[in-house]
DNA sequence: CCGCTTTATTCGTGCCATAAACAAACCGGC
DNA sequence: GCCGGTTTGTTTATGGCACGAATAAAGCGG
């Protein structure tokens, strides 16, 4: 009914309670004067919010002082998150596997676990494993120290029910109720989202400084995923849809491709069509030291071709140079469409990074306007292979600290939209 | 220092009058309690802030009651916003022709006036005819009475200073801080932004349904430009500077843009390519009809050839539908990346609309991945010619009736990006 | 005229950020 | 060791503001 008053002035206490959380943990360890500098809020207010928050144990004071040496004045009382008061688990399902870890209210990690799972079996078996793999880092925990499980999920999903509606990747899941289900075996909140938002929450949480920039995190795995982080505010579209550049067409001509559609990016980088760029090589009487290795019973992937790259093949490096020119252009595109500041790219591109990423950067200073590109950061993401696990950590974390959107109701449309 | 404290309770005052401000605004004619049920706000809260604001000249009561008949209980005492309290001064530059208008409070049109100008001149000669047709329509408002002024710039802005940096279309408008010379000038606020994203800002006013969807806008004009309006926050890219979907590339291996790109969209769809395409078809024997045309006299435009193509010529139809194909490639682009609730499309295609449109929603119907095209809605805009006159109009009304984003403080990053 | 319903106002309360004054804890210098 | 200078942190009183509850206002049907 009523989504949209600010009335309440209870609500800005809580807001205020966030805003300070936040600064700390950004800031940790500082001081009060420091947070009230910060926030723009009053000493006198960040002195009894504080010691609530300490009432409360989500925050405490710790020994030390501030670094920088000599100074004038009173010493400061040192603060910094109680990290320990609350326990968050996080779970990633990937097709071929399940992760989970328990990390504390920073989202540091307390213990891992991993499985291999077989992405054609049945929702019920993966969820029994799924159980599993939560229990094994949640070994030892009470259940009053947790604040929720966050849940990285790889596909569509309807993240108010906690429903994935379908992956394409694991045909089996069709419209499972994942949240409801795991909260009713584990008895505490949990939250979905997509893998690919996840990584882009988890970008946020380490680089507060992205707070007022816009960011677009690229994901290469088997296929190939964008994100948005605009402003601080992680862009989801209609029905939590956005983010597929890998069909965005690069090429009007091109080859068919198994969406539908013609040309799009995939048919150029995905993990088959790199693979089999190799083999076209390798028929083609090239790629001398790709048809070696398989020789010697390599299978044939992207993740070879990288590695050999990476050694020095030439040939090999010619794929990848290829594959970062097409990306590059899907880049350029969403470049020339948004203006973000910064492209952060991660995934599976360890071994070819440096040769993969230069690629791309050729690529986007050819096809991007000079404007737009001049002042664009294109780098690899620092945590590459845990982004949307410990990004469904922060999915629960980021409740004690973030601020929520100030919105206008959802009013009626006095107008009707032809 | 420190942009983000919510402190102040005087701060939630002011964003409950604007959000009352919003809802009587939208839901005009209407009353307090009605207010009340639709921002979630208490009776007795919106009589005291109404009160406020009839005080203060921005709300009015008036006589009559609310339409829907036979009702029990007290009748309500009807409330609107009192438009005629403010004047605001909206001026659109375009290359060849400056237009000013005058509105109320609520954006509608008291007096208009335009006229052509050379987009070789030098910035000082059209300022001064800036200045000309504002005083125009300017005639009998006592300065009191204006709130401040808005500028629709054809360019790349820097908005917090005001100043056009650059235009494509006129070569000597290079750093002209056109703001403060007219803040000079006419004494009273002047704000500046571009065309682009003042048409997405005139679309969230007129329909707020607007607020929690995300839409793209798409003009064709020359070129062809694009704007975001996500969630009732109009998206600005670095340096104001997206929106570029015309040199998206769409074609890997298509013709050298001007730009210094190849295969952009624009080198299919702009002015110049749909004239070429025409002449290109004539000099094959065929556009018998957009032959004769041009011995008529007329001369080789889009706009012509949409004109005839909307005379049932089969020659010019299939350009149009060629336009629409590679438009609608382009836009399936935005959708695969955004997947937004709706796309908008505004510009100088009056009069082949309906072709023009069927050819782009069939390109998205291929072109798009299936789930996210499935709810996406294509129209075209409902006012055409004037959405950025009006929308700078908006971008002053907005300050009284919009409420601003509640963000985190810029803190320092303590991670330095690699 | 009386219940019933919905709208609008009044008055008192309580919450919460804040201002102002003060206390605490260190410095360097005489 | 004491004193001004400086920065941090707390306490107490204040004022603004949304809100709850009671009340008034104004129509309906019977």
């Amino acid at each position: 009914m009523s989504q949209s008053q600010i009335g309440n002035t209870a609500l800005i206490s809580r807001l205020n309670k966030r805003l300070v959380l936040h600064a700390v943990r950004v800031m940790q360890p500082t001081f009060r004067a420091e947070v009230a500098r910060k926030t723009g809020l009053k000493p006198a207010t960040v002195t009894s919010i504080v010691n609530l928050l300490i009432d409360q144990q989500l925050l405490r004071e710790v020994p030390g002082t501030t670094d920088d040496g000599a100074r004038f004045g009173r010493p400061p009382l040192m603060l910094e998150v109680n990290c320990d008061i609350k326990r968050i688990l996080a779970i990633d399902l990937e097709p071929d596997r399940v992760r989970a870890t328990l990390t504390d209210l920073r989202v540091n990690i307390l213990a891992y676990h991993e499985e291999n799972i077989d992405r054609f079996e049945t929702p019920e078996k993966i969820l029994a494993r799924i159980l599993k793999v939560s229990k094994i880092v949640l070994q030892g925990v009470p259940h009053r120290q947790l604040l929720g499980a966050g849940v990285s999920l790889p596909g569509l999903i309807d993240q108010k029910n906690g429903v994935l509606l379908s992956s394409t990747n694991m045909p089996k899941w069709i419209d499972v109720p994942i949240g409801p289900l795991l909260e009713k075996e584990l008895k505490i909140p949990v939250h979905v989202e997509r893998s690919m938002h996840l990584a882009a929450l988890y970008e946020k949480w380490t680089y507060p400084h992205l707070q007022d920039r816009k960011v677009v995190i690229i994901s290469l795995r088997t296929g190939i995923g964008m994100s948005l982080l605009l402003n601080g505010q992680l862009y989801v579209g209609m029905q939590g849809l956005d983010g597929e550049i890998g069909h965005t067409i690069v090429d009007v001509n091109g080859k068919a491709c198994e969406c539908g559609s013609r040309g799009c990016l995939e048919t150029f980088v995905s993990a088959s069509a790199i693979a089999a760029r190799g083999k076209e090589m390798i028929d083609a009487g090239r790629g001398v030291a790709l048809a070696a290795a398989l020789r010697q019973g390599r299978t044939l992937a992207p993740e070879l071709i990288y590695e050999l790259a990476r050694e020095g093949d030439g040939d090999c490096a010619e794929i990848v140079r290829e594959v970062g020119r097409y990306i590059g252009i899907a880049i350029a595109n969403v470049i020339n469409l948004l203006a973000p500041d910064e492209i952060v790219i991660c995934g599976a591109i360890d071994t070819a990074e440096a040769l993969l990423l230069a690629a791309i950067r050729a690529q986007v200073n050819v096809s991007a306007l000079p404007r737009s590109r001049a002042n664009v950061i294109v780098r690899g993401a620092t945590e590459k292979e845990k982004l949307p696990l410990l990004g469904a950590a922060v999915l629960i974390a980021q409740e004690l600290f973030e601020l929520p959107e100030l919105r206008h109701a959802g009013m009626a449309a006095p107008v009707a939209a032809g």
